[in-house]
DNA sequence: CTCTTTGCAAAACATTTGCATGCCT
DNA sequence: AGGCATGCAAATGTTTTGCAAAGAG
């Protein structure tokens, strides 16, 4: 089972439609390697649907998030969205500055540091680390 | 010399003036523990100036954030700021969902990781722990 | 056939900018 | 006096929403 047919499943328990639109959007956000904006989603979908609105894809997008089928954060002010299916479980991502591509790694700082803070009750964290990927290294 | 002094001293070292305006807002970033979004500072100068437009608020922040008189970070795809002369040296950020207020701890996860990730080149690092600060955790 | 999806347009929201007036130094 | 600061209005950029038409099951 591909990781675009579960998440297609997903949507249908939910009561939700297959359409071309959304299976290329997932497709698009399993090829790439690292997150993309609303707008790069657009720009990739252009191929397909040169004529599809930003709507659809905000709205599609949203969806996705809610339904757990892709993870997002936030980067220069923008939502950024990645196909989330690839790494299982707890982790955080290496995030290139330059191209873009993330690389999920398993190390969380929690583990560390759950005895070693105050006794404040943490709900949640965030943990992200930028910088040149090895091929945009080299490129320099 | 108040840390409130200090940053206006940095502001005419760039050619910048001391005004009512500026004076009162660096206050208000001073006294809050926590980070305010521009709205929240806004809210806080009606006090003082009613009719002050947002456009100052705006252009002042991202002065003071230019400046480094102020640290911000992005909560909930709004920018927010608080002043960032009390605590000294790298540091990171438990922050309180329910009131704002921030607490610094010098612990890094880059000092335990450092040596244990892949050869990637780390510029830079985002950490931020969410949850109830003790007050907030005992009115629940 | 019904309910979801899409496109369009408009709105909402945070933020930025041009310009003329006003204030600090 | 001269340059920076401010207010106003308008623009920008991202994201959301209402509504009617098109499409999926």
């Amino acid at each position: 089972m591909t990781p675009i047919k579960e998440a297609i499943d997903t949507m249908k328990q939910n009561g939700l439609k297959e359409t071309d639109k959304r299976r290329e959007m997932l497709s698009i956000l399993l090829e790439q390697e690292g997150y993309l904006s609303a707008k790069e989603v657009q720009e990739k979908l252009q191929t397909k649907f040169p004529s599809i609105s930003q709507d659809t894809i905000y709205r599609n997008l949203n969806l996705f998030s809610d339904l757990g089928i892709v993870e997002s954060t936030e980067l220069n002010g923008e939502k950024h969205y990645q196909f989330s299916c690839k790494h299982q479980g707890h982790h955080h991502h290496f995030i290139c500055s330059n191209c873009g591509k993330t690389i999920p790694f398993d190390m969380c700082p929690m583990d560390f540091f759950k005895d070693q803070l105050p006794g404040y009750s943490i709900l949640s964290h965030r943990f992200e680390l930028f910088g040149l990927c090895d091929e945009c290294s080299e490129k320099e």
